[in-house]
DNA sequence: TCAAAAGTGTTTGGTGTACACCCATGC
DNA sequence: GCATGGGTGTACACCAAACACTTTTGA
């Protein structure tokens, strides 16, 4: 059985206080002209995640050790990908705000696309996105996302979002972009500060928000939340 | 690059009030003699969870239609298997009491394995089984169970390791095997009848428990539990 | 009548939510 | 001073843990 491993990326990032996603327009057939997830096929003396880090690398710039990597699901329809059977692993990648804008490596472009204008109810509206995403890509898309929403709820994930440090009102920006829904910035601020181990203090503080200086944190080293995050 | 695709699994059940796994002992090198989950290589047109299905309904007879069957995660270390490059993809099934203790196919028998004697802290200490599971199989069964153990918090899963009708001492009894927690009766009691959606009363009691008659249930809709149950 | 398990009531302390209020800066 | 966001205090509702107590069966 003649079979393809690949690994494709579900790349996000909080811009403008919106939840967006990094897509490449396919150079290629299947689906030219299509927007898909950045990924590519295993090499035979690889692991899953390292493949997962290298396309990583490709698509961003970014030198992936600092960022959060992790396993979301695998799909393997026989008939997702007209070309022969391909079995892809997806993985999450949560990269901090301004990550270079991306260079398209071979002819194809890569841009941030909005998660909500992909993922609205119905086959992905025709107004949305082109015709929507390439192969199963909209289901990878959406698992992905569901993954980034749940694990909000129980781990410190969110501060993979953020630079190194970051406000607690950034923090919570990071929050309502994921979740699409308003929190309470004093209740907020209490839970976050109060959860041992999600956030420390750095000393510093900044007033680059506006406002009255806010303490500047860096991430905590508290592998769960206790008690989580609920949201809205 | 000459890739086989293959699904494993990790198929639990509670018996005597313990968690346990069913595993097979290997009738062929690699690792002959040694214990392993059930799996087996999907075919070339084969949907992953089809093929999972296929193996599950192989070697418990159990006609998969009802069970759960969930994909976990996938594995394809470059050297995870001696014969060549193997990416497993591994699902956790769930199944209630009394399947049949299995019928061999091949050269090989099977056999229900508590699991906390498999997932001792250390090395599978050399006294619990053999000496420890085939190929990365110890790491696979220690993500399924920690699954299923995160599951039965948020989600009505406990439920499909119960038959189609059951009490909520049976019921409790499950989350208490599971965890490896003692649960208090009373409280457990009213929070799953309280939770909608988690159980619902079919009318019917049973005193086979012993004492006074209890009510029996069946599943109920939701898809999530609100509030969720919380571990001892 | 007793043991055993089912199920209910009650108390108590903790936690989430809503919102009033004060603090520290830039303009 | 005033607008803007940072941060604290507090009242109330709800929920979970602990445990006394009643109910209904089999033996």
């Amino acid at each position: 059985m003649p079979v393809g491993v690949a690994a494709d990326l579900v790349i996000l990032t909080v811009r403008d206080g919106r939840l967006q996603v990094l897509l490449i327009r396919r150079g290629i057939e299947p689906y030219l002209g299509r927007w898909a997830l950045p990924g590519g096929f295993v090499r035979p003396d690889e692991d899953l995640e390292s493949a997962a880090r290298r396309e990583l690398a490709e698509e961003t710039g970014l030198s992936s050790e600092r960022i959060h990597l992790e396993q979301v699901a695998t799909y393997g329809a026989p008939d997702r990908d007209p070309r022969g059977r391909v079995v892809s692993v997806a993985y999450l990648a949560l990269v901090p705000d301004p990550p270079a804008p991306v260079a398209g490596s071979d002819a194809s472009s890569a841009s941030w696309v909005e998660v909500a204008s992909l993922l609205q109810d119905g086959a992905a509206g025709p107004e949305a996105v082109a015709d929507g995403l390439a192969f199963d890509h909209r289901r990878i898309l959406g698992d992905g996302v569901e993954r980034a929403r749940a694990k909000l709820e129980y781990s410190p994930l969110a501060t993979a979002f953020c630079p190194a440090e970051f406000t607690i009102s950034e923090l919570r920006g990071i929050y309502e972009a994921v979740w699409g829904t308003p929190l309470d910035p004093r209740n907020f601020h209490r839970k976050v500060t109060k959860t041992t181990g999600f956030v420390e203090p750095s000393g510093a503080t900044t007033t680059r928000d506006g406002g009255r200086p806010a303490q500047l944190f860096h991430r905590g080293t508290a592998p769960t939340l206790h008690p989580p995050m609920t949201r809205g």
